[in-house]
DNA sequence: GCCAACGTTGGC
DNA sequence: GCCAACGTTGGC
């Protein structure tokens, strides 16, 4: 399977991906997007890295599943901001896995574009209300995306 | 188990 | 900053 997850750049962009290399994608809290992480993301796996809430919105590069799931730290942190005073331990509530750097698209992609792309039509970013962080996507959607990137991986 | 109230996401 | 969409919470 292939994936879309969403960042917003002023928090955390595909540049700063880039720079620390791998990142563990801390502070999901939605059940859906968890779920796609602790049951079905293997390692190897490649996902569309999309900046959320930025000027413009869009596709802005790949990264690659690179850990096996675990629980997700921030939720056993009382400073964080992700704190879940119903998580322990023993029966963490969160998982995450690492993400690793693969390539930024030379130009992003506006959602715009994705959404004006009849081959992109049915691609669950590209839906009306769609605000899951995480989505899976379908193979000829995401090889679409790498060919209007001009990139092959 | 229903549903109103509330909170969050995210495009614009 | 607005607001549509939709997830979560909590009273009943």
């Amino acid at each position: 399977m292939h994936w879309l997850i969403k960042s917003e750049p002023d928090v955390f962009s595909i540049k700063d991906l880039e720079k620390v290399k791998q990142e563990p994608w801390t502070g999901v809290r939605n059940y859906q997007a968890r779920n796609f992480m602790w049951r079905e993301m293997q390692p190897g796996e490649l996902a569309i890295f999309y900046h959320s809430n930025a000027k413009p919105s869009g596709a802005a590069g790949v990264a690659v599943v690179a850990s096996e799931p675990y629980p997700d730290p921030t939720q056993f942190d009382p400073k964080s901001e992700y704190f879940d005073p119903n998580a322990t331990e023993e029966k963490p509530r969160w998982w995450l896995v690492d993400f690793k750097y693969v390539a930024t698209f030379k130009e992003l992609i506006p959602l715009e574009s994705l959404k004006a792309d009849p081959a992109l039509s049915e691609m669950l970013v590209c839906q009306k209300g769609s605000r899951l962080s995480i989505n899976p996507v379908e193979k000829k959607h995401f090889n679409r995306v790498m060919k209007i990137a001009g990139l092959k991986l």
